[in-house]
DNA sequence: ATTAGCACTCAGTAAATATGAGTGCTAATA
DNA sequence: TATTAGCACTCATATTTACTGAGTGCTAAT
C-alpha cells in the first residue's frame, strides 16, 4: 500500500513527465510547492515506488518514469472518469450541432473537435448500418440491361451497386420482384438480409418461375451489396508534435496501422462496449500501438446506441484532460437531437 | 550543345544516382563498360556538364547529382513516352478487369497497381459526377417528416443526402413534386442542376401554388446534394522505402499534403489536360512536393474520358519506368469495357 | 584531345574527453 | 525513528580531435 506521500510523489512525477516527456529527477520533484521535502527523502519513495513497479528508470543517472502498472494505477485511483462541466458540454454541443444535422457529418465533426481538443489523434466509427432497418429497395434502370441497386435504411442510411443484367430486364417483372422484396424485407435489419432472403427465396421460386433467372441475379445483387460502416480519422498530423514520434522507427508502424482502414474498423469493432475505457500501452495488444494508449467509447446520438470514438496518443498522454473531453464529447453527442 | 559523350556521361549519371540515390564519382563512371574514358577525362565532361547546368555537387569532394535541368533534360530526351508492350498492357489488363467491374472499384485497383508496379505513391481521381446525367431523381420517405432525396447519373452513380421537412409531406404531394423534377431534370449534367432548377422553379410555382413551402424545401435539398469527386491513394507507405524521405523534416510536408484530401482533388483538378506529363521537383509549384516529382496523366475508360491519375514520387525518380508504367495502365484502362 | 599524377577538400566516423543530471548509500540530525 | 545532508559513483549526451577515403581540379606528360 502507498504512503500519501508516496501516492503524492507518483503523481508528481507522472504529471511532469506527462507535461514534458523528460524523466523527472528527485531534486525537480523536490522543488515543487506541493513537495516541500529534500531530495533525499524523495529518492527514499522512489525507490519504494520502483519497487512496487510503478515507477522505472530508463538507465541508472536519468530521472524516473511512470512505468505502464503506474499509468495503470494513475488512471484507476487519480482520474475521474465522470466529470462533466455541463457549460462546456453545452458549448461543445452548440459547435457540433453549428455545423450539420446529418448524422454522418456529425461524427466526423465530434473526431476533429475531440482531436482539436487535445491534439491527438482520433478516429470515430459511425453507426453499423448492420442494425438498420430497411425502409426500402429499389432498382434504377439505366439501360437495357444496367441498373442500380439502392438500399434506404430506416436511419436515411443509403447503399447501391451497379448491377448488369444477363439479358434485358422486363420492366414489369422488375417491378413484381422489386415489390416482392420490399414486401418481405421491409424492417429487416441489414445484417440479416442475406440470411432472410435466404428463406424467401424458396416461395419466389414457386411464384415467378418462368424468369427465375434474372429474379435471382437482382437477388443476388441486393444481398452482395456491402455494408461499409463509416470511420472518421480526426488529427492525424497530431501524432508529428508528439515526442515519442519524433523518429522513424516509431512513426512509421503508427502511420502506416492508422492507414489501414479495414484493420481500424476491425479494431474498433472489437472494443469492449463500455461507456470510457482506457488501454494503456502493451494492454491494448497492438504491435504498432505498444507505445500508445487508446482511450474509447461508445457514444450515443439522440439517445440511440451509435458507434464507437477513439482516442490513440502515446502512453505518456494526459489521461486526465483526454477521458475528460472524451466524456464531454460523448455526453454533448448524446444530448443532441437528430431533427430539429 | 552537348557531345556525344557528354550526353552518355549524363545519362550515366541519371541512371546511376535513379538506382543508388548516392553521388556519382568519375572513377565509378569510367569503370562502366559503356564508358571507357578514363575518371580524368569523364571528370572534364562532368565540369561542362555541371557549367551548363545539368548536375551539380552536393559538396567539393562529393560526386555528382542531377540538377532539376538535368533531370528535365533526361525526360525530354532520353525517354520514350509512347511505347507500350502488348502483352504487358493485356496482363495488365486481365489484372485489373479480374478485380471487379465497378468503374470505381477499377480505379481504385489501378492505383494500387500502379504503385505496386512502380513503388510509388499514386493518386487516382474518379469521374467528375459534374458530367454526369441525371438518370433519376427520387424521395424515399423515412418518416412523417424525414425522406432521404436520391440522385442517380446515366453512370450509376449514387448521391443522396437526407432531408428533414417543417411539416409532415402529402404523399401525393411529393409523387407530384418527384414526377415534376424527373420529367424536367433527366439527363441534365449535374454540374448544372442548380443553374436549371432554377429555370424551373418558376414554372412550379405559377402550378403547385398551394404547398410552395414544402416543395421548395425539396428543391433545396435536391440542389445541396454534393457532387464529391472521389479520390484514391495508392501506395501511401511507399514513400516510407525512399531513403530522401527518411527524416521527419522531408517526411512530414509530404505526409501531411497527401492527407489534405480536398487540397489534393483541386490539385489533381487543376493539372494540365494531357496524355501524359512529367512534372519535375519545384516544377509543380508545390511546397511540400518540391522534393517530388509527379508523373501525370488523364485516362479513359471504356473510350470515355474519366479523370486523372497521377504518380509521385521523389525527383530521383525511376522516369523512364515509371512512364512506361503509367503508359501501360492508361491504355489498359482504355481497353477495359465496362460490361461484359 | 586524352590521361596520369598529385595536392587538396570535406562529409562521415570513431575514439577521447568533458559535462552534468541523477542515483544510492552512509552518517548526522531532529 | 523518520528525515536530511553529503559524497562517491554512473551514464547519456555533447564536444573535441584526429583519421579515413571518396572525390575533385589542375598540371604536365602522352
Amino acid at each position: 500500500m502507498l504512503t500519501e506521500r508516496q501516492l503524492l510523489i507518483l503523481r508528481a512525477i507522472i504529471d511532469d513527465y506527462i507535461q514534458t516527456a523528460q524523466p523527472v529527477g528527485s531534486r525537480t520533484l523536490s522543488k515543487r510547492d506541493d513537495l516541500s521535502f529534500s531530495s533525499a527523502t524523495i529518492r527514499n519513495d522512489m525507490a519504494d515506488l520502483e519497487d512496487m513497479g510503478l515507477i522505472e528508470k530508463p538507465h541508472t543517472s536519468a530521472g524516473r518514469i511512470p512505468s505502464e502498472v503506474g499509468y495503470r494505477y494513475y488512471v484507476d485511483h487519480l482520474v475521474e472518469t465522470k466529470l462533466i462541466d455541463e457549460r462546456e458540454t453545452y458549448r461543445l454541443g452548440e459547435r457540433l450541432r453549428a455545423s450539420a444535422q446529418e448524422s454522418e457529418v456529425l461524427i466526423r465533426q465530434a473526431a476533429d473537435l475531440l482531436s482539436d481538443l487535445t491534439n491527438y489523434t482520433t478516429v470515430a466509427l459511425g453507426p453499423s448500418s448492420q442494425m438498420n432497418r430497411l425502409a426500402r429497395i429499389d432498382l434504377m434502370p439505366l439501360d437495357e440491361r444496367r441498373g442500380v441497386v439502392l438500399i434506404v435504411t430506416d436511419q436515411g442510411h443509403v447503399e447501391h451497386r451497379t448491377v448488369v443484367f444477363e439479358s434485358p430486364m422486363a420492366p414489369d417483372m422488375v417491378e413484381q420482384t422489386i415489390r416482392f422484396l420490399n414486401d418481405r424485407l421491409k424492417g429487416t435489419p441489414l445484417g440479416q438480409l442475406k440470411f432472410r432472403i435466404g428463406e424467401e427465396v424458396s416461395n419466389l421460386r414457386l411464384a415467378h418461375q418462368q424468369q427465375y433467372e434474372s429474379m435471382m441475379q437482382l437477388i443476388q445483387a441486393t444481398v452482395g451489396v456491402h455494408h461499409p460502416t463509416s470511420l472518421y480519422l480526426g488529427g492525424k498530423k497530431n501524432i508529428f508534435n508528439q515526442p515519442e514520434f519524433q523518429t522513424l522507427d516509431t512513426l512509421r508502424p503508427f502511420l502506416e496501422w492508422i492507414d489501414e482502414q479495414e484493420r481500424l474498423t476491425d479494431w474498433l469493432e472489437s472494443l469492449p462496449n463500455r461507456e470510457i475505457y482506457v488501454s494503456i500501452g502493451s494492454e491494448n495488444g497492438i504491435l504498432a500501438l505498444q507505445n500508445c494508449s487508446v482511450i474509447t467509447s461508445d457514444y450515443t446520438l439522440d439517445g440511440k446506441t451509435f458507434g464507437t470514438i477513439a482516442m490513440i496518443g502515446p502512453t505518456r498522454m494526459d489521461y486526465r484532460h483526454g477521458v475528460r473531453m472524451m466524456g464531454q464529447i460523448i455526453e454533448a453527442l448524446r444530448r443532441t437531437k437528430l431533427e430539429e
